[in-house]
RNA sequence: GGGCGUUUAACUCAGCGGAAGAGUGUCACCUUCACACGGUGGAAGCCGCAGGUUCAAAUCCUGCAACGCCCA
């Protein structure tokens, strides 16, 4: 008997083999051997974070990819860590603060907040990084990172100073988004434009100074009126052309100013066609400022409370004070209407604050130097993305790019390296805290008190983790970096600006591919939230199903999906996944009763030189040619990234070819004593095909094919783990087509006697007799030869197989398998009227079958014009269509 | 407004020029000594609609409709 539980249950494998693993050091990678390197920096997890099912979908997929190419002898490295997630953390730890002490940042002061951020990473930081150990992840640890780790921070520092010095880094007086509830500038792709929010079109009347008249103008924000410095009109609307130049009065602000004409800003369709002008406070309005060189006044404080500016109105929150304006300007009299209004309105992407366009000095990076030689190298296919379709997305960005705002108003973060002179003015840009201004010589220095976006340091990834700016042997092995596997969402954020980064500063592309997935949404398609209530905690599925049938179910669903397309996750698909881990589990439970008196060294010896020699019977040829497809098939699947056609194929090998059949056919002969002399064969395939099958999914099941494969009887000197074995490929001496020929029509065979026994319900322990008519002696030599098999699988008494011949008398009842004529001999009287019906049937439909195909056999352009082998492809069909009719008419000609 | 994409069995999705596929579900039968987290077999599709290209179209092209995503 076996040592195996007779349910397979994760929980009591998968605790144990990662930490054998990491003991071994399985998971490291040598920088200095010579093989070729295949490395993967895993998209830094913030820090704050917890496991979701993104993660769990993109740890298994790399986890996939990095134990098959360490497997297939590539020097594999996974490199882990985390990022410091400047606004997210800096909200969590405050919240934190607020709750225990009840106090907020500024109460402490900016050096201790921060000393709190990194006691508060200490404690929990460490959190997701245990969690995707629980996953299986085969990271290398040793190479663990962080971005705000000090050696990472010279990096960030390096990479400003270079851009300073460059010109592509400047500091400006521009309109940024600006969140009131963060306090922070933030850059365009974090503001989220919600599509379709329903609001109002509000319109009012400016009063012209010389008092001919008015303009009215259509507003979604009224509030801005009060930074207003012009009305715009097109020039050449005959409605307000006689307006251009004359001059408005403010309503409230003792003020004038003009009407002006721009076609660029105005869309004489859309509303009264005037626009209102509020250059400090609309990113279009702030062109046209700048084009007519207008006022720019700042109404809003960083709270996003009215300044003085606002005079009357001051004081008042934003959208207070649209209430209040709106109420006053209804006052004088100057309201004219209001229209439903659909329309975009910038949020916050972390607090979901409505965002404020707002004037501020911020440091930029130029973008479009960077931008032109990261086009480039995806157009030259130095960089491919994986579907490629996104490459599409990528261009459209990257050709439409703008300049991209770093500075942050937060304390946890990279500090800018920038120190102003407090004689001179001037800005000092340096590595180290400069002794003096670069300008002056003045000693009065304060550094910039803002941090730099996330994001400025993860663009950094794939070179800093490996030690830049230091020329370090792992830059030297791992860049560029083979895969960048992460989100379509982080496209933008993330992706691009590595590649921009990676040739500016390392003069090569970060990564050779980029396979981008889809999104995890609940099964209904909902994007998964807390709020929502319907996220799914990968690690209580990965408890209660365990962390293998996951992946596995993960990687079945990983398909190239198109943009737009979600993956939709439902823990029925983990239960299939673990119905297989079941499956699997069984399979080793039988092979393992079969192999106690196994010797895998004969085995080995015996099949060493020329496995021809051996004369192994047809289903031991046939599982191990089948052993060699799913090799190539699955190599080819992963080498093209179809992870799910990887898993399916997988799914398919190991349930209907092992299991169903080989498994099926083994247990007779292992069990029949006149087989002892070739008990030995079908041991050493048996252990061999299971053996192959482990190490081909243990890039999906790590744990429990480490568990199955420690447990089968192997060779001598065999690795101490199946991480260590090599990645089946497939050994062309056993590919067998001949073998793989004969046992389809074995198995179409079989299938068809069991549909007649269902049809018919002959109980599973009878044992009827059949007779197999077939049309050429190629199929009676295969028939004949391996009776036994099909007398086992279909359980018959007795198997009769001719060329032709007469139906025996009494009952029999008629099936087709291909062209071969299956009757099956009974002992109860038939239904006739049910078995002709069931023959006319099938008649009917082969022969709508060969006229179809006849008709275009007789087609001369398609005789001309179609490929050899479509013809001789469809004339064998034919032959044997029109072989199987006249087995039909025998069969219903017998029925009278 | 601009762009990308999807529409195939009840559900989820492969296939993307040469006989319509998978998983789940469903129906019938089966406790056969690896597994009922199982076995055997069945039913189930105008491959969104309308044109076109081709010897041949679910697959390529055009238009239409519905849905989804991204950018502004």
């Amino acid at each position: 008997m076996t040592d195996l539980a007779k349910t397979y249950d994760p929980a009591a494998i998968e605790s144990r083999w990662y930490q054998e693993w990491l003991n071994c050091g399985y998971f490291h990678a040598d920088a200095a051997t010579p093989k070729a390197p295949f490395c993967i920096v895993i998209p830094p997890p913030n820090v704050t974070g917890s496991l979701h099912m993104g993660h769990a979908l993109t740890c298994a997929i790399q986890d996939i990819l990095v134990r098959w190419r360490r497997m297939a002898a590539y020097n594999a490295m996974w490199l882990p860590g985390t990022d410091h997630a400047g606004i997210a953390t800096q909200m969590v730890v405050e919240r934190d603060l607020r709750a225990s002490e009840g106090k907020s940042r500024h109460d402490i002061g900016r050096e201790e907040f921060v000393k709190r951020i990194w006691s508060w990473r200490e404690r929990y930081g460490s959190r997701i990084l245990e969690q995707l150990k629980v996953m299986g992840c085969s990271l290398d640890w040793e190479r663990l990172r962080f971005t705000m780790e000090p050696d990472y921070s010279r990096a960030v520092v390096e990479a400003f100073v270079r851009l300073h010095e460059e010109g592509l880094i400047y500091r400006d007086r521009r309109l940024i988004n600006w969140c009131v509830s963060c306090r922070t500038a933030l850059s365009d792709l974090e503001v989220e434009h919600d599509e379709g929010a329903q609001g109002e079109l509000w319109e009012f009347a400016y009063p012209l100074a010389d008092g001919t008249g008015e303009v009215v103008v259509a507003t979604t924000r009224p509030e801005t009126m009060l930074g207003d410095t012009a009305v715009a009109v097109h020039p050449d609307d005959p409605r307000h052309k006689a307006k251009i130049g004359k001059m408005i009065r403010h309503p409230f602000a003792s003020r004038t100013f003009p009407v002006i004409a721009d076609p660029i800003l105005v869309d004489p369709k859309f509303g009264t066609g005037a626009v209102k002008v509020t250059p400090a406070h609309d990113p279009n309005d702030f062109e046209c400022g700048q084009r007519h060189k207008l006022g720019f006044i700042s109404i809003f404080d960083e709270k996003g409370v009215v300044t003085a500016e606002g005079g009357q109105f001051a004081g008042l929150d934003r959208f207070e004070a649209r209430k209040q304006v709106k109420a006053k300007i209804k006052e004088l009299g100057l309201e004219r209407g209001s229209k439903v209004h659909v329309h975009a309105i910038g949020h916050c992407q972390r607090c979901h604050t409505v965002v404020e366009p707002m004037l501020s000095t911020q440091w930029f990076v130029k973008m479009e130097p960077l931008a032109k030689p990261a086009i480039e190298a995806v157009e030259q296919g130095k960089t491919r993305f994986v579907p490629e379709s996104w490459s599409k997305t990528y261009f459209h960005w990257m050709n439409n790019i703008r300049d991209w705002c770093i500075s942050r108003q937060l304390w946890w973060g990279h500090r800018i390296p920038a120190w102003y002179c407090g004689s001179c003015a001037g800005i000092t840009v340096a590595r180290t805290t400069p002794q003096a201004c670069r300008h002056c010589g003045g000693v009065s220095l304060t550094q910039d008190e803002d941090v730099l976006d996330t994001w400025f340091s993860s663009w950094l990834w794939p070179f800093a983790t490996l030690g830049w700016p230091d020329e370090t042997r792992d830059l030297r092995t791992f860049y560029p970096t083979s895969v960048m596997e992460t989100g379509y969402d982080i496209l933008f954020f993330w992706v691009a600006r590595m590649l921009m980064a990676g040739l500016h500063f390392m003069k090569k592309v970060p990564f050779r591919t980029v396979y981008l997935h889809t999104m995890v949404t609940d099964e209904k398609g909902d994007k998964m939230s807390k709020v929502k209530g319907n996220t799914i905690d990968p690690l209580e599925v990965a408890q209660k199903h365990g962390a293998d049938p996951l992946r596995f179910a993960l990687a079945w669903m990983t398909t190239q999906a198109a943009q737009g397309k979600n993956i939709k996750f439902s823990l029925s698909q983990v239960e299939d996944a673990r119905r297989f881990a079941n499956k699997i589990w069984n399979a080793t439970r039988f092979a393992l009763m079969n192999l106690t008196d196994y010797n895998a060294d004969q085995f080995a010896d015996r099949t060493a030189e020329d496995p021809d020699k051996v004369e192994f019977d047809l289903p031991e040829r046939w599982i191990l040619s089948r052993v060699q497809r799913a090799s190539e098939e699955t190599n080819r699947a992963l080498d093209d990234f179809k992870i799910a056609e990887a898993a399916q194929g997988l799914y398919h090998f190991i349930w209907n070819d092992i299991c169903d059949w080989y498994i099926e056919m083994a247990k007779v002969r292992l069990q029949d004593p006149s087989k002892a002399a070739e008990r030995w064969k079908i041991q050493g395939t048996l252990a061999t095909a299971l053996g192959v099958a482990m190490r081909l999914l243990h890039p999906f099941m790590p744990f429990l094919t480490e568990e199955i494969w420690q447990k089968l009887p192997k060779a001598e000197g065999a690795p101490q783990s199946i991480m260590i074995t090599l990645y089946p490929i497939p050994d062309p001496r056993y590919v067998d087509d001949a073998s793989e020929a004969s046992m389809a029509l074995v198995q179409k065979v079989v299938t068809t006697i069991r549909m007649l026994r269902t049809e018919k319900n002959v109980p599973s322990i009878e044992r009827p007799r059949v007779i197999l008519n077939v049309a050429d002696d190629y199929k009676k030599t295969i028939l004949d030869g391996y009776r036994h098999l099909v007398l086992e699988q279909a359980r018959l008494g007795d198997l009769l197989v001719r060329r032709t011949g007469e139906a025996p008398a009494g009952t029999v009842v008629t099936g087709l398998a291909g062209d071969v004529e299956v009757i099956l001999v009974l002992d109860t009287p038939a239904d006739s009227v049910a078995e002709r019906g069931k023959l006319d049937k099938e008649r009917a439909k082969l022969d709508k079958d060969r006229d179809h195909l006849a008709q275009k056999l007789a087609n001369p352009q398609f005789l001309e014009r179609a490929p050899a082998a479509v013809l001789e492809k469809d004339r064998a069909r034919l032959a044997e269509i029109e072989s199987a009719i006249a087995r039909l008419n025998t069969a219903l000609a017998r029925l009278g």
